[in-house]
DNA sequence: TTAGGGTTAG
């Protein structure tokens, strides 16, 4: 594999700065300095014997007798000497054996004044060597652009090798601008791709992206005579991958551009750059980009691999896009990208993850199939599996899902996985069968699968949801004595839980302990409990927890902020409603239609109704039709204020004329009120409406009719809606249960209650 | 591949 720019140059550079002889206090090294990696030096082979004599002559040669010295003379300058090998290489590396460049830099003097060609080549090695030994010395950013100067005063051309050390040191010391003035000074041929390279790294680096990108856009010219390579490619794609870039923000459009320009040139951004910058555009829900993006490459002819097609399918797949996603897999088919077990994947996950579990069967059967015709077959692993399992306990099929373990394990020899008991004890605690998610647990404890903390919360939710908060409790802590601590989403679930029973102390309790247990909490946690102290009307506290989950380094998002201005509302504490509504705006966020709805609703229950139509101006002007919710607020209001007839104005006006339908919340405040003030016809015919419309009445719906029915005794039509919630599986709850015992013990009517209650008996339940 | 989320109308 290639290794990345930045990661060859960092090595690179640390080799250069490794400390050198600098302790040895003769001429010369004891040892030959090894050549830097990214110099063209010569090949390691044995040094000419040039080299071997010049060194020990200049070694044995005071520096002020060098130019007296016919020996030296004749060695290293006289054309007719007889090794007749002056080539540039051996004055390279002549020089490159003293132990200071202001030595080297004598040499280079005494080269140059008794040499014949003042632009000679070796000049221009002797110089790269004296540069390489300044670099390592003390002082060597003053030191190196000085020998810069004296270079151009010389006018010595610059070998390429000491043009890029040169570019390299200034940009790496902060001194870009000196980096531009050796570029700008190079003649115009030696500006060459490899140059050019060096110079755009050194100005991204330094995030002078518009320099970059200037001497990049010549590269790119359609007739640039030093076009991209793939180290360019490498440093450009590299650098666009970075998480922070510094610098000017690029836009998208303009990496989009970048790529595909590139790959006009035949340079493609590698497998692991694609699939990078393809997640990255999805993370930014530019999904598009990725798109266009994959698909110029692949006209250009890019070399596509599995790899950066997954990143793409899994994209579309969570923006729901199966059209696209077909489209991808057709061209992957015509384009020869084989599938791998990820894509396959990706696949049944979202099949799944779709409520698409039969759809899900059908892929992972194809997996197989291509065994026997000449298809792709592609095996099935544990993942693939899990996912199957999970889709089945999603929609119910846990059964199923059990069915699909056991079939792994006797067709494949698959072992279950963590993760496949996960999903399967979540499955059955959601379904309410926390005994046999027990069971499972036992099992995997007997196999030898650890339970990790997602088994311990799936365990835990299921029971909180069915009503064993104190199981949960004790199981919570049976679990951290053996070692395997809660995480923040436990103790979610817990204080969830016990807020919905109203038991906010616990709660609370819960919420320390989670804070004294070094457990690293998140926004979600802070939330709910948030919501369950605005939910008891505890305000202070609820502020209170709000300050701490900014502290902690969250922010209230707007579902939080909603939260509180409902809680302030419900408390009648209008200024501190509007206070959160003040800093949820300074925060960047505008009202939505939560937000509206709630302060409607508030002002609508105060029977302030200009207030409340003002604001549903507001929200008009902001955008935000009135919803369903809009609708039951006014209406609810018009019924507290015993308004009935305004209330019945806007359930027609909604009905007729919006696009607002009205759902069962709004038929049972009206047949609600209806029914208080003995109006008990009208809400019948309300329900009966509700049939036309297919709007479902609810328990909510019952109790309000049988309360209306009994101030009018209407004995009749209450067996009828009793028959009708048993046709309609709508149970009684205790309310119900409260209105027809009362009553139909006083007429006598016991045996009809007996029946009704007698269809809504359901399985024992575990509880 | 697996676990948790809080608003508004009754």
């Amino acid at each position: 594999m290639k290794l990345p720019v930045h990661l060859a140059l960092s090595t690179q550079s640390k080799l250069f700065l490794k400390p050198q002889s600098l302790l040895l206090l003769r001429n010369f090294s004891a040892e030959p300095t090894p050549p830097p990696p990214q110099t063209q030096s010569p090949p390691r082979e044995s040094e000419s014997s040039i080299v071997t004599q010049a060194v020990d002559l200049l070694r044995q040669t005071p520096q002020d007798e060098w130019t007296s010295s016919s020996q030296l003379r004749q060695l290293l300058l006289s054309s007719s000497s007889s090794s007749s090998s002056h080539s540039p290489r051996d004055f390279f590396q002549i020089t490159r054996r003293f132990s200071s460049s202001a030595e080297a830099l004598s040499f280079f003097n005494y080269v140059k004044s008794n040499s014949e060609n003042e632009n000679s080549p070796s000049l221009s090695y002797t110089f790269q060597a004296i540069l390489e030994i300044a670099i390592r010395e003390p002082n060597s950013q003053d030191k190196l652009f000085d020998l810069y100067k004296t270079c151009k005063e010389n006018n010595v051309t610059l070998s390429v090798n000491a043009a890029t050390l040169l570019l390299r040191f200034f940009g790496k010391a902060g001194m870009v601008d000196k980096s531009l003035v050796v570029y700008n000074e190079l003649d115009e041929d030696a500006r060459n791709t490899h140059i050019r390279n060096v110079l755009i790294d050194v100005l991204l680096r330094d995030g002078r992206v518009d320099d970059a990108f200037n001497v990049l856009d010549e590269m790119l010219d359609r007739e640039s005579e030093f076009p991209p390579n793939d180290v360019t490619g490498d440093i450009i794609f590299y650098w666009l991958t970075k998480k922070r870039r510094p610098g000017r923000y690029v836009s998208d459009e303009e990496i989009v551009g970048l790529v595909t320009t590139f790959g006009e040139h035949g340079v493609f951004p590698n497998t692991v750059w694609l699939t990078q910058l393809i997640t990255r555009f999805y993370r930014i829900a530019k999904g598009c980009q990725a798109w266009d993006l994959f698909h110029e490459l692949m006209k250009l002819g890019a070399d596509l691999e599995a790899a950066s097609c997954n990143a793409l399918l899994s994209g579309l797949g969570r923006d729901g896009d199966f059209k696209r996603m077909n489209q991808l897999l057709t061209e992957m088919k015509e384009n020869n990208i084989q599938p791998d077990v990820v894509t396959f994947g990706i696949l049944i996950n979202r099949l799944c993850k779709s409520y698409r579990i039969d759809e899900a069967v059908k892929v992972f059967e194809e997996m197989n199939k291509g065994k026997e015709s000449d298809g792709v077959s592609v095996e099935p692993d544990v993942i693939i599996y899990n996912t199957l399992i999970d889709g089945f306990c999603k929609v119910g099929r846990q059964e199923e899902g059990l069915s699909l373990m056991k079939r792994m394990r006797s067709e494949k020899g698959y072992a279950p996985s963590v993760a496949t008991y996960n999903c399967l004890i979540d499955g059955f605690c959601k379904a309410g069968n926390i005994d046999m998610g027990q069971e499972l647990f036992d099992e995997m404890n007997k196999e030898g699968v650890k339970p990790n903390v997602v088994t311990v919360n799936s365990l835990v939710d299921g029971m909180c949801r069915h009503g064993r908060i104190y199981s949960a409790v004790e199981f919570v802590k049976e679990m951290t004595y053996k070692g395997l601590k809660g995480n923040a989403i436990t103790y979610t679930v817990l204080i969830n839980a016990f807020c919905n029973v109203n038991n906010i102390q616990e709660a609370v309790d819960w919420f320390n302990a989670m804070c004294q247990s070094g457990c690293s909490a998140d926004a979600i946690v802070y939330y709910a409990l948030i919501a369950g102290l605005c939910q008891a009307g505890r305000m202070k506290d609820a502020s209170f927890v709000a300050s701490k989950l900014k502290a902690a380094g969250f922010y209230p998002d707007i579902v939080c902020y909603n939260v509180m201005i409902g809680g302030f509302c419900r408390r009648n504490k209008l200024d501190e409603a509007y206070e959160v509504l003040k800093e949820m705006e300074g925060a960047g966020m505008k009202p939505d239609c939560v937000t509206y709805n709630t302060l409607i609703s508030y002002f609508c229950k105060s029977g302030k109704f200009s207030v409340a139509n003002s604001i549903m101006k507001r929200m008009a002007k902001d955008g935000i039709m009135p919803t369903v919710v809009t609708y039951g607020a006014l209406i609810n209001g018009y019924c507290l204020d015993g308004d009935i007839d305004e209330a019945m104005k806007i359930f027609k006006e909604m009905s007729s004329s919006s696009k607002v339908s009205p759902n069962t919340v709004i038929y049972n405040i009206l047949i609600d009120s209806l029914c208080k003030i003995g109006k008990v016809e009208s809400a019948l015919s309300l329900m009966d409406d509700m049939g036309n419309k297919g709007v479902k009445p609810n328990t909510a719906t019952y109790n309000a009719m049988f309360k209306g029915l009994r101030e009018k005794n209407m004995l009749e039509k209450t067996f009828n809606l009793m028959d009708k919630m048993v046709e309609h599986a709508c149970p009684p709850d205790y309310i119900s249960m409260e209105i027809l015992l009362e009553w139909l013990s006083e007429v006598g009517e016991t045996e009809k209650l007996k029946k009704f209650t007698q269809e809504f008996r359901v399985s024992p339940s575990p509880a």
